[in-house]
Formats: structure tokens, sequence, C-alpha cells
RNA sequence: GGGCGCGUAACUCAGCUGGAUAGAGUAGCAGCCUUCUAAGCUGCGAGUCACAGGUUCGAGUCCUGUCGCGCCCGCCA
């Protein structure tokens, strides 16, 4: 099907060259929805890009435009306003049609995209022996959002998490443990992950303070790059009873990731540099082998290195970012490669971009993007911390939103006088918890910093996942309350669109498929949040003023259908967020 | 010193390629349940879009400068 939007602009188009001749072919329609429900459903701006040009006014511009134009199938009879608009309004049978037509469409409407992309979201990215933040919760959800969009948009799409399990920390932290825990190094699960942490701060705390010590993490290092046996496996276990710690957070948060570390791109760092060699860019300064940067430069004003081998010999994440670069893009094919990552990392993408498309190694066709987004604050509007400064631990956070969410819901049901069983509740009570902490996130836009409070995000009211899910579950309900069968609703039955509430949602009901194509451009996950929450807030309107199961027929079906496409599109679109609905809340 | 981002209602934030009178939600006030879940709906007040210039028929949006806040800046990632 095609969007609505699409159509228009093309009798647009058609229009354009009708009345000012094939010159105009190229000129933008500048379609776009109305910008108040006064003005119509969408509005052309074109006329009045085009007085200059044409040197007439705007307003006759456009009478000659709507002469040509030939929309009566999908709208009204055009009107101009104000300078120069064109107001279009689209007429209720197209819409039924329309919306009859997406019914019976399991995608509600929406077709895949035809040049299928092969796509790389590389994102949450925590680091072995370390415990995840919220930093990488951010980065979770909303990689985890944009790989779902694009999944569902058609696109073949690799979800990497490229964790950080290699480099200087291990050395220091095996270094350590050997002196004060050593069964951690060769027994599974002998120390925890929490234990894990507090020995990777004390091995930092030791490295920075004991020269000695340095000495002994750096052999450590080279044991370990070298393949030593006890070294490897020692590795091997810090790694296993990381990932099983993160599984359990991934689990939580239903995302799914392939794992491909830093240490996978280990064997092909020396390439990097040798052939970095060959494109003439590398420099030595002070013993380190770097690429100076264009557009980058220090306190002093000198140029800033990149550096892809330090002075000991050893590689550093810009190698190996610019090594998981290449492989991504010649081994795995990527036509588009998305990092998300925080904003503090913007530097280093630009550079280590810069470097890689310097040396040739990005053809035409590939695409690059720093996915970037704010940092998660505390309600003080400081770095989120707990009372004791320390990192706020993922797991905490999620059960206390859970927990919360568990709170509100008991204290609603003794309220009502209902009684709900132990499963219902712990269910009800993780999904609406874990849906708020994603939402929030994802509601806002990514770029700027974002103030983390359970209170809000666990609101009943405003602009929040419980918002969504209880008009879900309101429909869900009228289904119930009607022994409704959807699914034999749509043999025969025809939509009416007759009150202004019926047809301002099904108008919102047919735009998702033009929301999601412009996410898949901007990577921007508040739109479909936006999105939703306006469709929950039409859909309460139209629940409050027309009764559905009282409705005498045809009127009922018709509604019956607006409810069905509702419930299925605030299911997808919450799934695309990575939601999950509750039949029942 | 340089780079990036931000600055919009009392608070938290939207604002898509520049377009009509800048929008939501919270909080405040006033209404609406014999009716499909009131976790809802309706109404009211609230703004020098940080500031100053510029481009344009038209600027919250683009350009330049200033101020304020945050993050980052050579051998950590």
């Amino acid at each position: 099907m095609n969007s609505t939007i699409e159509e228009l602009k093309t009798k647009f188009q058609q229009a354009l060259i009708a009345a000012f001749g094939s010159d105009y072919a190229e000129v933008d329609p500048m379609l776009v929805p109305a910008s108040n429900p006064k003005f119509g459903d969408y509005q052309s701006n074109a006329a009045l890009g085009l007085s200059k040009q044409l040197k007439q006014a705007p307003r006759t511009i456009a009478e000659t435009i709507i002469q040509h134009l030939q929309i009566g199938e999908i709208c009204l009879t055009p009107k101009i306003a104000g300078p120069g608009f064109i107001n279009l309004t689209i007429k209720p049978e197209y819409l039924e049609a329309q919306v009859n037509a997406i019914q019976t469409d399991p995608r509600l409407g929406i077709s895949p995209t035809k040049n299928i992309q092969r796509v790389i979201v590389d994102f949450s990215s925590p680091n072995i022996a370390k415990e995840m933040h919220v930093g990488h919760l951010r980065s979770t959800i909303i990689g985890d959002c944009i790989a779902r969009i694009l999944e569902f948009q058609g696109e073949d799409v690799l979800r990497l998490n490229h964790v950080g399990d290699w480099g200087t920390q291990f050395g220091m932290l095996i270094a350590y443990l050997r002196e004060v825990c050593p069964e951690a190094l060769t027994t599974a699960n002998a120390v925890d992950l929490g234990d894990l942490v507090t020995f990777y701060k004390q091995a930092k705390k030791r490295f920075d303070e004991d020269e000695t010590f340095q000495e002994t993490a750096r052999k450590e290092v080279v044991k370990l790059q070298s393949g030593a046996e006890d070294s490897r496996r020692a590795w091997q276990l810090l790694c296993e009873q990381s990932r099983r710690e993160f599984q359990l957070i991934y689990d939580w948060l239903d995302v799914n990731l392939t794992e491909r570390g830093e240490s996978f791109y280990n064997p092909l760092l020396p390439d990097v540099v040798e052939d970095l060699a060959k494109t003439g860019l590398l420099e030595e300064d002070a013993g380190a082998k770097c690429v100076f940067l264009e557009g980058f430069s220090n306190k002093e004003g000198q140029p800033l290195p990149l550096i892809v081998q330090k002075s000991d010999g050893g590689y550093n994440y810009a190698t190996t970012d610019l090594a998981a670069l290449r492989y991504r893009i010649f081994q795995d094919h990527a036509e588009r490669i998305i990092y998300v990552t925080d904003a503090g990392q913007a530097n280093h993408f630009a550079q280590f971009f810069q470097v890689a498309k310097r040396a040739g190694w990005i053809p035409d066709a590939v695409e690059l993007v720093h996915v970037s987004f704010g940092l998660v604050l505390g309600e003080d509007n400081k770095k989120l911390k707990t009372r004791s400064g320390e990192t706020v631990r993922l797991k905490e956070l999620l059960d206390e939103a859970i927990d919360r969410a568990r709170a509100d819901l008991e204290a609603r049901l003794q309220n009502d006088n209902r009684q709900e069983s132990e499963e219902f509740i712990a269910n009800v009570a993780r999904v609406i918890g874990i849906s708020a902490v994603k939402y929030a996130d994802l509601s806002q836009n990514r770029n700027s910093n974002y103030v983390f409070s359970f209170d809000k995000m666990l609101s009943l009211q405003g602009n929040t996942a419980p918002y969504l899910l209880y008009a879900y579950a309101r429909i869900r309900s009228i289904g119930r309350k009607g022994n409704i069968d959807f699914e034999r609703l749509q043999k025969d039955a025809k939509v009416l669109l007759q009150e202004e509430e019926e047809l301002v949602l099904a108008k919102h009901l047919l735009q998702l498929s033009e929301v999601l194509k412009n996410i898949e451009e901007d990577l921007l996950p508040n739109r479909l949040c936006e999105y939703l929450y306006e469709l929950s807030k039409k859909f309460n309107k139209f629940y409050e003023e027309c009764a559905v199961l009282k409705a005498e027929e045809p009127q009922r079906s018709s509604r019956l259908i607006l409810c069905d496409i509702t419930a299925r599109t605030l299911k997808l679109g919450l799934s695309l967020l990575g939601i999950q609905v509750l039949e029942r809340m």
C-alpha cells in the first residue's frame, strides 16, 4: 500500500509540471501534515517557495496548482489559506477504504523495504569484570529499539555486542587476583561479579600507586596476549562469569545480541597498522604510531593524533575500532553501521571515522552513524549515582522499578476490591516496571541528558508506559466483555467513519508507516513514542465519546474494527520499543 | 585553548526537510462514573523560544558572535 502522503506528492508533482512545464518536475511539493487540524490533514507549501521564481503572488500560484491537481479520489476540494498554503482534507470514503485494507493485513499496511540493506547495530557493549551501569542501559534500550525497527522494516540486521573483553585492564586484574584470590582464576564461580568489581577497583588503585605492580600487570598482559595457557584460562573464566551476569539483564530486558568482543579483532590489529603505513598516513611521535587528525587540536593548538600503536608496542581501542570497522565492511558486508554509545565518545568516533575514510577503507555506499545519547541524571540533575556515590547497579534499578509497580498495583487492587492471583500481580508488575524504564528512556530525544525518576516513569498519567498499556488493556477489555472474535470480524464488517473521534483516530492509525520511515532515517525512537502516545490519547477520547458494544449495527462492527486496529497498532508499536503488552492490568 | 551537545510555560520535555495563532505532560483550579477498566475524559490560567545581529516573503528551526550549563580532548574504553 502506498502511503497517502506519497501519493499526494506524486499528484502535486504532476500538477506542477502541467501548470508550469517540465522545468518544474523536480520542485518539492513541500507536502507536510497540517500544522493545525483546523487546516485539514495535509498542506502544501510549494506555492510560497515558487513565488520569486515565477514572479507571481503565492496565492495565484496556489490557484494554478489546484486547477491542475487531480486528487478528487483522495481529497475534498483543496482550500487556499493564509499567504498561499494549499490545505487538503482527506475524504472519509478514502480513509474508510484505507482502514479496511490494513485491517486484514498482519503488517497493518506497512510494506517492507524494497532495497534491503545489511545493517550492523553495535550497542550495549559492557566491560568484562565491570558492572553494567545506566549508560549501558541507555545503549541497550535504544540500540535494541533501533534494531527492532530496522528488522521490522525488513532490513538485514546484525546486532553486535562489542564487549570490552581485552586490553590492559585484564593484566591488572589477573595480576591482582594471583596475589589475593588465586582460586578465582582457576575455578568457575569462585567469586561473584560484585566481588570481581571490588577486586577490579582495588587492582586499579594498586596499579596507580605501585610501580612494581604496574610492571607485573604489564607482563601479565603480554602473557595473556601471547596465549599463555593459565592466563588464557583465567581470562576465560572472568569473561564467562561476567557474561552470565550480563545475560540476566538481557533476559529481563528481552534483548538479543550477538557477542563479538574486542578480543575477536585481536589477530587483525597488526594489519591495521601495516595498512595504515602503506597509505602514508602513519607517523611516529614520541615512539607511538599515529595518524594526525584534521580539525582536532590539543590545548597548544597542535594537531591531535589518533594513536594506533603505543610506544610499548601495544594496541588500543582506536586500533580495535578500526579493525572492527574493516571487518564489518569487508567480511560482514555491512552497508550501514550504527554505533549506539554515549555522546562523550563523539570525538573518538569522528576521529577514527576520519582516519578510516582518509585511508580509503569506507566505500561510498557505506554509511557510518554514531547514534549518541546524553547522560542519565539523578533528580538532583547530576550524573546518576547511589546515595553513597557508587554507580547504580542495573539489576537493583530494575528490581526497584518492578517493586514500585507492584506496590502501585496492589494499592489499586485493594482500592477497587479486586482479587488477583500472585501470578497475575507478579507478571503485571514485571511488565509495567520494565516497560516504564524502557519507555522513559526511549520517549526522550536521545541527544539530551535524561533525568531518571521512578515517580515520573511509573506515573499513570502523561507520556508513560503505563498510560499506553492501559489504553491497550481497555480495548482488550471491550473484546472480553462483548465476547468478540476479532479474527471473524475481519470477514464481512466494514469501517464507517462518522463521528469526529472516529475520523481522528482513523487518520492517526494510517500514519504509522510514515513515522517508521522517518525513524529509519533519523534513528530517533522518541518519534515512535510520541506517535503511540498520541494514538492512546485519541483512542481514549474515542472511547469516551463513542460507545462500542452498545452501538447499533453497522456502527458497532465498525467501531470494533477501529478498536482492533488500534490494539494491534499499539501492540506492534510497543513491540518495536521492546515493550510487551498486558491483556489486563 | 579546541570539539560536541544543550538552553522553549513554575517543573519535565516535544517541536521532522525554515511556514499559519510555539505544543504536550506534570503541578494548580473547576467539572464528568446507574454506561465497554475514572490508571480515563473535558475546561481554565501559564512563553522576550538564553541574548544580539544577519539571511529570507517568512526563523524556535539556518549563519555569525556573546553568555550560561554539561560532556570530551595523545599512548584507558
